[in-house]
DNA sequence: GTCTAGATCGCCT
DNA sequence: GGCGATCTAGACG
């Protein structure tokens, strides 16, 4: 299944998927691996796009895979990943992500060397997102996301139960072993 | 036209 | 835990 496959499923769903995937400003190689990611739909009261399309969430009816970048609190840039088929209002927030490549370059653009990307407006600050970045493509564009961590992933009956083995609950990822970032990779 | 809340962050106490 | 920074869409008059 293609990357664009995969976003076109509705943002709740999709969310989870973008855990473990690359996000990279190819422009200077800096990357990270999200960590954590928010869903928001039309019918969703804290989303943009709850009261129909504008000139600011423009981006959020785009095609899948669209980049949709919006100013928080006047101050901070906050990067989505447009799901859903086009003309659909759902994105997924990057919430946050653990640094990959390009350390040096985000240390130096944070002006300091923890806490890089634990946050959306940190996200987009490490990686030099901005609101010029809002519209491009995800898939093919300077700002790309990507598969990071091969693994595979799967549901089977819970462990130690009797009962209710038909419900298929227990969720397990498997991880190609040289997919893993080394812990050397630490912040 | 004016007001206000907001998908935040860093610094202050 | 509180607050200010600083911008925008949407609500209201």
């Amino acid at each position: 299944m293609s990357l664009r496959d995969l976003l076109v499923g509705s943002a709740p769903t999709v969310a989870p998927l973008l855990l473990g995937m690359r996000l990279e400003n190819r422009r200077d190689g800096t990357s990270i691996i999200i960590t954590e990611a928010e869903a928001y739909t039309e019918d969703d009261p804290a989303s943009h796009s709850r009261r129909g399309q504008t000139a600011r969430n423009r981006s959020m009816f785009g095609d899948p895979g669209t980049l949709y970048v919006y100013r928080s609190y006047g101050v901070h840039w906050c990067a989505n990943v447009t799901t859903g088929a086009t003309g659909v209002g759902e994105a997924v927030l990057v919430r946050a992500g653990r640094p990959e490549r390009g350390i040096e370059i985000m240390e130096k653009r944070r002006g300091r060397t923890d806490r890089l990307t634990d946050g959306p407006g940190k996200v987009c600050a490490a990686l030099a997102i901005t609101g010029t970045d809002d519209g491009s493509d995800l898939v093919a564009g300077p700002i790309r996301l990507s598969r990071a961590l091969s693994f595979s992933f799967g549901a089977t009956p819970r462990i130690g139960i009797s009962a209710g083995r038909d419900r298929r609950w227990r969720f397990v990822a498997t991880f190609d072993q040289d997919s893993l970032p080394s812990d050397t990779d630490e912040t």
